[in-house]
RNA sequence: GGGAUUGUCAUCUAGCUUGGUCUAGGAUCUGGCCUUCGGGAGGCCAAAACCUGGGUUCAAAUCCCAGCAAUCCCA
């Protein structure tokens, strides 16, 4: 028996095992030598290619423009902004030295782009002519935290920081609004994950925002992870770096900015949440393949032909921006081949043997849920594009009633704590808007809140914490 | 940030307590040959490891210290 191969840790037992094992043995990703760092391996670097390229069709079509700034951020630029260095400080790697020079300044390795990125705004921007300005970058980012869990919390990731430029307070707003709703859809159809969206509290923003808006998902071990943020800067960067313009009656003003970013840890969520015993299960739309071609044969003359019919099919699906992967292995049964690619997340598995080139057909297995099904060739293009669709869709509906059994109402601390300690998940309370609460209660039992949602849900107790007049219905979870 | 645990072929591990027949054993993977092939087949052969650096000792995979890395718990 060679089951060592397979994945040995339960998810409903071990999660946090379970979670790596999948990672590592469907080679999406490696260890790197260096503490908290990572290696993007083939299969898990074009889940991010994919990722990338579904996020920069839509945010072009926004009219946002890429571009590269350095990645060493002089200590004087981040000290800007007083909000900004104190959130970000304690976390940069720093260079102090170049070659055998002692640096007389010390530089940051980008833990975010903002202020580098503002000087340049600061030169660039003169006239309301040239606003509003939308720009994105695709980088690296360091951020020394000593957590680590692949793709979801590593030293070194990888994102994307999109930058906005605008006249007024409103169009600001309406950009950072709009980004929500664009991450929402790459979130929920790309990658099948339901999402919580909403604002951040003062104490949870990001350093040196106005607001931030955050979109959160729950995984199955009950703990939410944040997967985007979009921030309303407000002035608070404009004004320490100086980014004015003239508006059309000549007057001076200060812009208002966004920024906005998802990143490579969406690659994590995507493995927690589809995933199961067997192995990975990837959404169709962001997998590194589509469908897998097993030929079967016995014979000699057999696997001529069978090969033959294979590479037809092959052709057939790829003329139509299908990802298609033959193997065609000597030496490795049919039986082993099905299990490394279930391992892998293939989510269709395509078999041809002597019998269905007889018969002019192939079977078709699909990942999501245990399903052999007998295809006509001629049906061949229609049932497989039909099957990523429904695949796409059923993991879709799977998450989201994962996530709907995972929000608890409470009225009471007590209830709280109770829940915290049990199955966790999302916890709908009420809360007087006092950070002290929110400080105590982190403090207490490690929940924070997610976030406050955009509509106004009706107050149904006290501040579970301090039991005075509550002012708002908010989300907490423990988080990733 | 604090605490605990762990580190042996690519992988899972035996050996460590009580230092010496360890020239480090097994299984899986890998390479070669044969035989097989519709849910992880079998045989033969080969290749493959003590995390790094110090220390103790006649002798270290084994004991001690430091570093590096990982896992888990708490904050």
């Amino acid at each position: 028996m060679a089951k060592q191969e397979g994945i040995t840790f339960k998810k409903s037992e071990n999660f946090s095992k379970w979670y790596n094992q999948i990672v590592l043995k469907s080679e999406l990703a490696d260890y790197a030598p260096v503490q908290g760092c990572m290696v993007f391996r083939p299969n898990g670097y074009a889940i991010w290619e994919n990722i990338m390229k579904a996020l920069d069709q839509k945010i072009k079509a926004r009219g946002v423009r890429n571009v590269y700034f350095p990645q060493f951020i002089p200590e004087s630029f981040l000290k800007k902004e007083a909000e900004h260095f104190s959130g970000f400080a304690h976390e940069c790697a720093w260079v102090t030295q170049g070659g055998e020079k002692k640096l007389g300044e010390r530089l940051a390795i980008r833990p975010t782009s903002e202020t580098i990125m503002y000087v340049a705004f600061s030169n660039w921007i003169r006239s309301h002519r040239d606003l509003p300005l939308k720009i994105n970058q695709w980088c690296n980012i360091v951020r020394w935290e000593s957590a680590t869990k692949l793709f979801v919390r590593t030293t070194e990731f990888l994102w994307q920081e999109g930058h906005t430029v605008h006249k007024t307070k409103e169009e600001a707003d309406k950009e950072a609004m709009e980004m929500l709703e664009v991450y929402r859809d790459l979130m929920e159809n790309y990658l099948s994950i339901p999402v919580l969206i909403g604002r951040k509290t003062e104490r949870e923003k990001f350093a040196g925002a106005l607001h931030t808006f955050a979109l959160e998902a729950i995984m199955p071990d009950g703990d939410a992870i944040q997967l985007g943020t979009t921030h309303q800067l407000g002035q608070n960067f404009s004004k320490v770096f100086g980014i004015k313009f003239l508006d059309e009656n000549g007057k001076e003003k200060y812009v208002w900015q966004t920024s906005w970013g998802v990143s490579s840890r969406l690659i994590g969520s995507i493995v927690m949440t589809h995933s199961d015993n067997k192995g990975l299960v990837l959404p169709p739309r962001i997998a590194y393949a589509h469908v897998v071609i097993v030929p079967i044969f016995y014979k000699k003359v057999e696997k001529d032909k069978v090969l033959k019919k294979a590479k037809e099919v092959k052709e057939i699906l790829e003329k139509e921006n299908l990802s298609v992967i033959l193997d065609d292995r000597e030496g490795y049964t049919p039986g082993w081949k099905f299990n490394e690619w279930e391992l892998k997340g293939m989510p269709i598995r395509i078999e041809i043997g002597p019998k269905d080139v007889q018969e002019k057909q192939v079977v078709m297995v699909r990942r999501d849920i245990p399903e052999k099904v007998t295809v006509k060739e001629s049906e061949l293009l229609k049932k497989t594009k039909q099957l990523l669709e429904n695949i796409q869709k059923n993991l879709f509906n799977k998450a989201k009633k994962l996530l709907e059994e995972n929000i608890s109402t409470v009225k009471t601390y007590e209830e709280f704590k109770k829940v915290l300690k049990n199955k966790k998940g999302f916890i709908r309370a009420c809360w007087c808007s006092d950070s002290k609460c929110e400080e105590k209660i982190k403090e207490e039992t490690g929940a924070t809140i997610r976030n406050i949602p955009f509509e106004k849900e009706k107050i149904f107790s006290d501040c579970i914490y301090c039991n005075k007049k509550a002012k708002e219905v908010v989300y907490f979870a423990k988080a990733y």
